[in-house]
DNA sequence: TCCCTGCGGGAAAGGGCTTTCTCTGCGGTA
DNA sequence: TACCGCAGAGAAAGCCCTTTCCCGCAGGGA
């Protein structure tokens, strides 16, 4: 590889003057020079080498983003946003697949802070592990007090800045919708219970059927991996347990299309005899058919708040941003079926309206 | 930041030592040095510079990768099947998004090579465009002259190490089984025609139809973004002009899929009425309704392959593996309508069977 | 007793770049 | 003519590690 110096020695000047050609310095440098660095450089295709401009620019640039999965559409999206406001500062972004795996995100965090990254965001469910959330905190809290900022998104451990997607409301709308819809046998398809993004989901499902009367029993609930086949696996086993259920709430929308595949196998018309409520709102949830009911986050739009948390350095730092749920009502959640409805007691409402309630 | 030396002075050891420690080195230290370091590491926190390291130890590990964009399931697929060996082999990914803008291609390689990847990955499409693909030739030939590894995912242009999806032959398979079924009148929705991908289903698609008799007139294709909403939109312009299609191929699956739902705003039943192909098979093509008829790539194996390619030095360099491809007959292909299967003169056959034909 | 060996540790030389500081030489003013 | 100031270039001091080289010392063999 060619070095600054080779530049240098082949344009006869200095590897002071070099560099300052080749970044555009503001110390001037007479166009001769210039034209012989800038020619040195094309003929020996000089790339300056990135760790040493790192090393001996002290100057931090890079955010670190840490997420379970970039290839799982929620964190696509999320990332989407983050992105955005990213390029527009000409921040590079460094991102992480923790791949759900708690150890693996410590290493991470350890990772990005010895590259030196200017800001650290961890997006993606906290987990109700005492001891993990500890020392997450500590180490989180020793980058801080080095100058680097921190924001997370939808983990309610970090005492920093956080946007917060308002999961408990949207767990409480899904669950007044299928109670307006008539439905009382709902079961729920959960995602993995160590992670607060469920347990928070579930306690708004759980509220709004209380309020309704209702109620959830454990017996309804059966948690599985956050994606399509857990969420075909979990539905498999709810029906089984309980062929009764007239509705499903699925906790995100990967698993909700697990859900559809289970039951369109099973020959079970949705919504019809049975209803599917999704959650995130994730691009695809339009295109399955029937096309998903499901509670929408505001994705792309947390990516840029959490972004935007971060890189406004000065701002006094505690701000949590809570942005709202929101029932987006398609196909797959209508009354319950005739049969049973008698039962129920209560009678359907229309299906389609304004998409929050 | 605490550094090297901050937590050798604290230990009482020399930097030497203290590097020793921490890096497990062969060398030998005692036992009680060891303890000290340790002790310090974790009293000042300590994480080690990682652009000085890097610096220091000229040894280069990460290997870079440049894709369209990784959230799209395409490369996302790819992408894992990358990230499986490359974790396999402790090595670090780099992963970089071009958006399909060639200039952002040009500068992700510079960027790469200037973080001193081992190995450097460029998966998708290549570019119709001459200029674009000799500056390219010219960044990899320096980047290959400093000791650099690369490897191409579907794109011709390179001369060295080529993980090749047959697209030709998919075209083919697809445009066959259309034949089969009896269509004659068959729309296009392709992508972006800049992109070697493209014009290489098209071409196999075009042989076919050719070998039975038929042809693929350039009205009958329209151009989009090699997306869901491009696949949408095409889908509509070729509705607009020619009522009379029985059958659409959708170049890739998201395509395919808002070929489906534009069918579905116009009424128009699949496969009853109209018959879709789609390519890839992205693990959501089993899940939309009806499920998606496709062309198979083994997308996770293409990415394995390339940077077990790509790792394995010493091998002699120009290798070219080709992939194949596979029809996956699901439900979104059938017989051409009987309205118009009089005119078409080709009886049609099952629809069901073995997945290769 | 002397020498050699090997072990544990430190000093110091990079690794490639940026940036401050210093120096030279020129034009302009008194 | 003497002096000042400044533009433009280079020397050199870091940035933070790793690793080679070297040194001192203790133990074992002759």
């Amino acid at each position: 590889m060619a070095t600054l110096s080779d530049v240098a020695r082949r344009a006869g000047v200095s590897p002071a003057t070099a560099s300052r050609v080749i970044n555009g310095s503001s110390k001037p440098v007479t166009d001769e020079l210039r034209e012989r660095v800038l020619a040195a450089v094309a003929e020996l295709q000089y790339v300056p080498n990135a760790h040493a401009q790192l090393l001996a620019r002290s100057h931090r640039s890079a955010v670190g983003v840490i997420v379970h999965d970039v290839s799982d559409p929620y964190f696509a999206e999320i990332t989407r946003g983050l992105q955005r406001v990213a390029t527009d500062q000409g921040r590079l972004l460094m991102i992480c697949n923790s791949y759900r795996d708690p150890d693996r995100e410590l290493e991470y965090v350890e990772l990005l802070r010895g590259h030196q990254v200017a800001a650290l965001i961890l997006a993606g469910s906290g987990y109700h592990d005492e001891a993990f959330t500890r020392q997450l905190n500590e180490k989180l809290a020793a980058y801080e007090a080095t100058g680097g900022r921190v924001a997370v998104i939808g983990r309610h451990e970090h005492s920093g800045d956080a946007v917060m997607p308002d999961n408990r409301t949207g767990g409480y709308l899904a669950g007044r919708e299928l109670c307006g819809l008539g439905h009382r046998a709902i079961g729920v398809v959960a995602g993995p219970r160590i992670l607060t993004t469920t347990t928070d989901r579930l306690a708004g499902l759980r509220q709004a059927l209380t309020e309704q009367g209702s109620e959830l029993p454990e017996r309804r609930i059966r948690y599985a991996e956050f994606d399509r086949d857990g969420g075909a696996e979990a539905t498999a086993r709810l029906l089984d347990a309980d062929p009764e259920l007239t509705a499903i709430v699925a906790l995100n929308d990967s698993m909700a299309i697990g859900a559809l595949a289970t039951l369109r196998a099973r020959g079970l018309a949705v919504p019809q005899q049975i209803s599917v409520l999704g959650f995130d709102d994730m691009p695809i949830a339009r295109d399955v058919t029937p096309a998903l009911t499901t509670v929408r986050l505001p994705l792309v739009d947390m990516g840029v708040r959490a972004m935007s948390l971060v890189l406004d350095v000065g701002a006094p730092t505690p701000r949590v941003e809570v942005l709202p749920a929101e029932l987006v009502r398609r196909d797959t959640a209508g009354p319950v079926p005739l049969s049973t409805r008698a039962t129920a007691g209560s009678a359907p409402r229309a299906r389609r309206g304004d998409s929050t309630s």
